[in-house]
Parts: structure tokens; sequence; C-alpha cells
DNA sequence: AACATCCGTCGATGGATGTCGACGTCTCCA
DNA sequence: TGGAGACGTCGACATCCATCGACGGATGTT
């Protein structure tokens, strides 16, 4: 149980969450794309939060000449952490049925 | 949507992790037996990350003489986290299957 | 070759936070 | 009424980490 620390420690930081939106909604990003996407922070921040991703296990890297494409690695700490609030929220009430089956709305995926 | 940055702040903790799955095995449980429970920390660390978890609408606080019961509080933040992990899901399948279908077909819209 | 672009890493720094002891408040019981 | 137990809060301290500028390696371009 131990390797959902990786994940929340990932997510836990506001910047982070808002590379994983950017790739959520464009699919793959260079390092220059997410810069330029978040906003606020400089590129040497964005390397260093890639890093965490990374070596996370939530994002997955690809190289093509000098560009660097980053995409979601959604079968990875991700779902260990998905997994943990599910069995987290089942023990309390029983609307899981009702948590996993709705469709998540593209407006609510802003995040800070 | 600010709410979601609460819940992974207090996500984060691995202490607070173990604060809730300790709930989350016993559905209540008193200031006292959580430090027992958790372990390694005394009291007044797990009183501060108590008061994390309560402000962050994730735990309950219910008073019976001067013990303070606490418990999950599933429909708060930790359902918004849930929600947020499912929505990052969900764009990277999709993202896999706009990637690897070469003519996407018009009746297979999304499901919601 | 020479230069530009893309990106990771290193070192420094300021701010955030986990941890604890001491103290105060409230409640229960003799 | 006095003492004891259960908790929260405050102040201090140590540590972690997000951020940035500077630098270097790798690749593309002229």
């Amino acid at each position: 149980m131990e390797s959902e620390n990786l994940a929340f420690d990932a997510l836990s930081d506001r910047v982070r969450r808002r590379i994983l939106s950017a790739l959520g909604d464009e699919g793959e990003l260079t390092v220059t794309d997410i810069t330029d996407r978040v906003g606020a922070v400089g590129r040497t921040t964005i390397s260093s939060h890639l890093r965490v991703l990374r070596t996370s296990g939530i994002v997955r890297e690809r190289r093509v000449g000098r560009n660097r494409y980053y995409s979601l690695d959604t079968d990875g700490a991700v779902r260990d952490a998905f997994t943990y609030l599910q069995s987290i929220m089942r023990a309390g009430v029983d609307d899981l049925q009702q948590a996993t089956s709705a469709a998540p709305r593209e407006s609510d995926r802003g995040v800070g």
C-alpha cells in the first residue's frame, strides 16, 4: 500500500494538476507547449514538475528530435490513487455504484 | 474549482492517509484511538492532521462527553478528488482510442 | 562549422509544513 | 470541589519543496 504515496504526492501540487489537465485536453504536448498553457511559472519549474510526474508513473515521455512529447499514463499511479479513494469511499457509503457509473463532465476538469 | 485542491493537499500526507485508512476500517474513532492505531507520531500531530482533514471536508466530528469521534465524510472533498481522477483517466482513454482508431465512427460518439 | 532551439540538471533561496512540548479548556467522577 | 482524562491551540524548530537563473548536452538549421 505504499505505491499510492507517489501518486498523491505528485497530485498535491497545483501546477502539476494543471499540467495533467492540459495533457488530458490535448493528449500530447511538448514542454514548451505545457509551459505556455500552464502559465505563471517558468520552463525550469515545469521541467522539474514533469520529472516528478515521470518518476511517479503518471506521465509518459516520447522523444522526437529535440522535442519531448508528454502524455498521461492512466495505467500507472493514477489508477492506484483512484483505487485507494474507491476503497476509502466504500467504507462509508454504498453510493459507489453511482459514483463509478456517473460520466464526468468536461467542466469539472478545470483545476486550480 | 478550488475544492479539489484542498482534497489533494490533505491526501498528500502519509499520516493523514493512514488516518483515513483507520477510519475506513473502524468507521468511527476517537483521537486517542487514532493515535494508537497510526503510531510513530504523537497526539499533537494527529490533532493537527485532523484539523486539516476537518477543514478540507474529508472527515466529520461528533462530540460525546470528553471524546470526539471522527469518521469519513465521503460526500465531500474525497468525492471531488475521485471525480477528478476519473476525468483524467477518461481523457487518457479517449486519447488512446482517438490515436489508435484510423476512422472514428459517428455512431460511437461519447458516453456522456 | 557555427548558431539556434529544446530540454534537463544543479545550486541557491524563500516559503510552506510536519512535529513536538507546554498550556488551556472542557468534561467526568469521587 | 478537586483531580484526572480527552483534545485543541500556540510557539518553536527542522525539514521539505517549489521556484528560478545559469549552464550543458543533444538536435536541427543555415
